[in-house]
DNA sequence: TTGAAAGCGATACCAC
DNA sequence: GTGGTATCGCTTTCAA
């Protein structure tokens, strides 16, 4: 059996009491019995158990504030149901998550939310956001005023989050470029479809891709790299528009959303031999992975971003916030239509 | 806040030690009693709470045994690192895992293994073993004295097991075959290399494989299908002679350990154009797959193996041991250079 | 057949 | 500054 408080408590000769206030760097404690419970204690390794703190947490419940840009994104939907399995997992710890919903990435709706959950009575905080300054700023003040927050699915690295959790977007494009260098024709003539310049995420995808494919050897030429926004029909246009003008097109890179509208043009063109490299396991996706349209998509993770995210909270929280938690670094999945949905 | 026992006392004008008995199925309580109880606690939707019980529970401390065929058999590494990150994590709960070595799938010694296990104390058991009628045999007797067993990485169905917790074989070579298909020629001659013609996970990827070929309308021919009972020595020189004798051979798939030995026979022999399937992401594999020798192979999550097999046995116990857990399937997860170790 | 009470480990709060 | 004590939810034991 391990160590406790009552242990520690009775071989330094002072009260239950006095060990925990020593343990929680409170005052009013005498220096001398500081010293001896401190030094007791790491002397017989004391680590404080869970179920003890938990259940007595459960006169303080905690609530968490999880922010996502995920109005009109189905992608998100998986990161909430690991918000949500972590939620019910914690539920008899006297957890409990509230979900807040932004259309988009517009920063200035990002910050207001951020400030709107300053003030909510959350204990720590999720948020999958964009990286510029002002967001950092409000990130800033949320610690400040003693609130943790964790990035989810986009690192903040200037913002004093406790720490990052989600995918290497590099990684993912460097497998993506493998998957392709297996798989196509040794000339590729390639267009960039992006969701955002502006995303790091996507830039990084891209950065990636074009290593990996250097790293293969293989002989590339970009014809066009587009923006789409995230916005399937402006993907269509603009893909349908492009293929047309560049017949020798045979590989379109795919780095965000925009996937239904691409394809759609591809489809309709005719051009069944083009090689469409993707992301993530969507609705979208999957459609066209069924469909033979897309070779394959490389995944990150979603529900175990979220999940991950919420149980690093809690348990930052439940050992008294000593030390910040590692990076939590997501898998670069491969899917192929065969190993769908596992 | 949720229902708790003393809630349930009150509404039933009882004692908590009445609530716990009926909630226990334990004897001694009067009938009139136990029906009110089980009506106010069905209306007051009662779930019992984990951290109470936890506490509660510290005074009996569990001890789970976990049965593994892993001596000279680096594959199950990862699954003892999950064993092994479940019991530091419940550390705190008084939970501790024995690891039981046994060398290869002899079912004498498993079996043997098993009775030993039955009588050490162990609150519940994991077995990575063979499916056998004496080893379903021993499992039986396991669970009549109400010790449950989970089954992990092998499914032994007709045992009575909780649940199993381990990889879809076919759907693993379904994927392996996939891969072939994106990447390898049109005429396929295939080299089987099996571990053992006896184990059903070996059989199942290979039956997957075919499968998988004929969906993806490949020509192919078998050239043999050779046992190297997880031996490299033999490995390599069966493939060897057989590569020599048989030219045509462009596709070896090892459904199982032997990767060394018959990597080292192609190289040998120079036969660099040869597409080369393989499973699990171990010490070989990692090497080849870097030295470009093997272009990928499926690998199946080990440590979540391990993690998920001894929390599962760990929540049953907590919840009473009130419903059979769901089999936990782990992912089909193709790795390439760029994605191992992530 | 039942109730009351003593813990499990950590925390909060009230006295002194 | 400090000790004592009630509390979180559940289990177990001892009396009645």
């Amino acid at each position: 059996m391990s160590v406790t408080i009552k242990d520690i408590a009775k071989a330094a000769g002072v009260s239950r009491g006095t060990v925990d206030r020593v343990l929680h760097n409170r005052a009013g404690v005498s220096p001398d019995a500081v010293k001896r419970v401190r030094e007791i204690a790491d002397a017989m390794g004391f680590v404080p158990n869970r179920a003890g703190k938990i259940l007595a947490a459960r006169k303080q419940p905690l609530k968490f504030g999880c922010l996502l840009p995920d109005v009109g994104n189905p992608f998100f939907l998986d990161v909430i149901s690991g918000f949500r399995k972590a939620e019910a997992e914690l539920a008899d710890y006297g957890v409990s998550v509230d979900i807040c919903h932004v259309r988009g990435f517009d920063s200035a709706a990002h910050k207001k939310m951020l400030e709107k959950m300053a003030s909510a009575g959350y204990s720590g905080i999720c948020c999958a956001t964009v990286d510029l300054p002002e967001i950092q700023l409000a990130i800033h003040s949320l610690i400040e005023e003693g609130i943790p927050v964790i990035a989810v699915n986009t690192d903040i690295p200037d913002s004093g989050r406790l720490c990052y959790v989600g995918p290497d977007y590099f990684n993912a494009g460097l497998t993506s470029a493998a998957m392709v260098a297996l798989t196509a024709e040794k000339d590729l003539h390639i267009l960039v479809v992006t969701g955002s310049f502006h995303i790091r995420g996507h830039n990084d995808r891209i950065r990636g891709f074009f290593r990996g494919l250097s790293d293969h050897k293989a002989s590339y030429s970009v014809i066009q790299t587009i923006e789409s926004s995230d916005d399937d029909e402006k993907a269509y246009e603009m893909t349908k528009q492009i293929l047309r003008e560049n017949e020798e097109i045979n590989c379109i890179f795919i780095a965000a959303a925009g996937v239904e509208g691409v394809c759609r043009a591809v489809q309709e063109l005719g051009k069944n031999s083009v090689t469409i490299a993707a992301f993530d396991e969507t609705e979208e996706t999957v459609k066209y992975l069924k469909a033979g349209l897309i070779d394959f998509t490389i995944s990150q993770e979603p529900e175990l971003q979220g999940y991950t995210a919420v149980t690093t909270l809690f348990s930052y929280l439940m050992s008294g916030g000593i030390k910040k938690p590692e990076d939590f670094i997501t898998g670069t999945i491969i899917k192929v239509p065969e190993n769908l949905g596992r």
